[in-house]
DNA sequence: CGGTATCAGGAAAGCGCTTACCTCAAGGTT
DNA sequence: AACCTTGAGGTAAGCGCTTTCCTGATACCG
């Protein structure tokens, strides 16, 4: 590894001087020493210490994200709004895999800390108040105390800028949507019972149900395509009623589409998220849209930018139900 | 920020001690002082330092991954992969999207060498003999020469370890399944003419067209859902009597499928990857499959094995047809 | 009881940089 | 000619940690 010094030495001059050459900074160089100097830099193949600069300068430059998985492409949106507006404000970022393991977050969170990054990106669900919830939200105050800034996706915190989807509205725009094409045996794919964006879902739909006079039936899967499916599977099973299922994600909905293939049903199918995948299925799926890549960027932009004031921000993005071919209207039986 | 000194002056001992007690190291010391630290470290909620750490241990425990684009699901598969073995390892992961620019790919190499991590792996395809390449392979070498370790997937490289999809094959694959069952006007949806990826599909196909005495009509597209849609709306109105298609990736295979469906027409469709979305279309896909978490795992395995021999090691992955319902016979005109 | 091995703990030297402060020489002022 | 600017570059003090070496006290030996 060549050092400044090493560049200093073979430049002939100090490090001082090396070190002001090749940060550009405003004090004046006589234009030899500064070819000398950067010569010296390609010779060397020379590159700075990227961990001596933030103990020398300790100011921060990086910005971690910490995600539930990034191969789920709820997450994969929601990431690339996240680095395009880092990567133009010139923030490199660190991607934190979660794998939905609560112990893993707050590994992570210590671990990002200890790295000394300007921002931390929480993107995911919680879990309705668990002991390992209670001690993120304290681990991010600590974070927070030492200068570092925190922005939350679709979380519930009172302490940190949070961006949230309308997941309540969301869910009340989907059943609506069904109790208005006039059905009323509805099944629900939810996703696990402890997170709060299954919660939040969850209660638009009992609202809209209310509101028509409706109940619901149920199941919980995992937010995933498999877990849709067979969750599916079972509920057609137990309820051969059913004329509609709303799924509290896509990858769900596309399971349940697949579940109804194979008993050889159709049944109204609303998502949640349109996600790309939705215009791409038989038949293309309708979903609430939450427009993903945006919650991205309003969350980095949010941790980017100085607190305004002394109370957290929120900012809250509204959901959209997009119509396509999965949902038609039920005839009434009576 | 508390930093050890504070740690130390609060339970009265030596930062050598607090050291030493927090990091757990050989050196005995009385559970007295141990508990005092302990408690401190807890009150003062102490994280120490990562860059302190580094610069005093100067050992390197991050991974640095290149990858185009984490929202592309070919990627965010293989990310997916390429996390779980180095979290296995304990490692934290630093991803950079490179939005497929060839400059931001020089600037986080250098980015992450400065970080100092213990390795790098790029993935995705490289770009035929270009300027930006020969530089990147520079830069590689030079983070090698630091002790710094390299992989890369799908890209072609005589200096670093490697783990190649077998993408001529996976060609030779599609086109034969597809002139196997008696199509002779066949259109291929290939990638950006500049990349090795798209070149090395594209030579299996040809190679497949040659053994059954067939001719392919090429159109470049760009690998994403909609370019391939365009690609094929186009490839369909100039070649009337094309009979099946081949898409170098499944998002195009998708945005085929799509295009079809618009102008009524009904072509075999093969794709490439087998990417999940290949079961969910329909007609479901028939897809050349690559292992692609798989990839991204043999990748970080070697990036984190030392070197055995002085020569680069190199991984063959195999490719497999995986028959679905977008391709059938065609019954001979004559 | 002097001498030595053993042990707990501290002092301090870096790791590779940045930057406030200092020095020295040349040119400008009256 | 004595004094002051000003410009160009160097000196050295940290940044927060790890770790080698050292110190002082205690225990063990003949």
């Amino acid at each position: 590894m060549a050092t400044l010094a090493d560049v200093a030495r073979r430049a002939g001059v100090s490090t001082a001087t090396a070190s002001r050459i090749i940060n550009g900074s405003s004090k004046p160089v006589t234009e030899e020493l500064r070819t000398r100097v950067l010569a010296a830099v390609a010779e060397l193949r020379y590159v700075p210490n990227a961990h001596a600069q933030m103990l020398a300068r300790s100011n921060r430059n990086a910005v971690g994200v910490l995600v539930h998985d990034v191969s789920d492409p709820y997450f994969a949106e929601i990431t690339r709004g996240l680095q395009r507006v880092a990567t133009a404000h010139g923030r490199l970022v660190i991607i934190c895999n979660t794998f939905r393991e609560p112990a893993r977050e707050l590994e992570y969170i210590d671990l990002l800390h200890a790295h000394q990054v300007a921002a931390i990106v929480v993107a995911g669900s919680g879990y309705l108040s668990s002991d390992a919830e209670t001690e993120l939200h304290e681990r991010m105050a600590a974070f927070e105390t030492t200068g570092g800034r925190i922005a939350v996706i679709g979380r519930h915190s009172h302490t940190s800028d949070a961006v949230l989807p309308a997941n309540e509205e969301g869910g009340f725009l989907a059943g609506d949507h069904l109790f208005a094409l006039g059905h009323t045996a509805v099944g629900v794919i939810a996703g696990p019972a402890a997170l709060t964006t299954t919660a939040d879902r969850l209660a638009g739909l009992h609202r809209a149900a209310a509101a028509h006079g409706a109940t619901l039936t149920v199941v919980h899967a995992d937010f995933t395509r498999d877990g849709g499916e067979a969750a599916t599977l079972k509920l057609l099973a137990d309820e051969p009623a059913l004329t509609a299922v709303a799924a509290l994600n896509d990858s769900m909905a596309v399971g349940a589409l697949s579940a109804m293939r194979t008993c050889g049903r159709t049944l109204s199918v609303v998502g949640f998220d349109d996600m790309p995948v939705a215009r791409d299925v038989t038949p293309a799926l309708t979903s609430v849209r939450l427009p993903l890549t945006e919650l991205g960027e309003r969350a980095m932009e949010l941790a980017l930018t100085p607190p305004t004031g002394s109370s957290p921000r929120v900012e809250h993005i509204p959901a959209e139900l997009i119509r396509r071919e999965s949902t038609w209207p039920l005839s009434r039986p009576t």
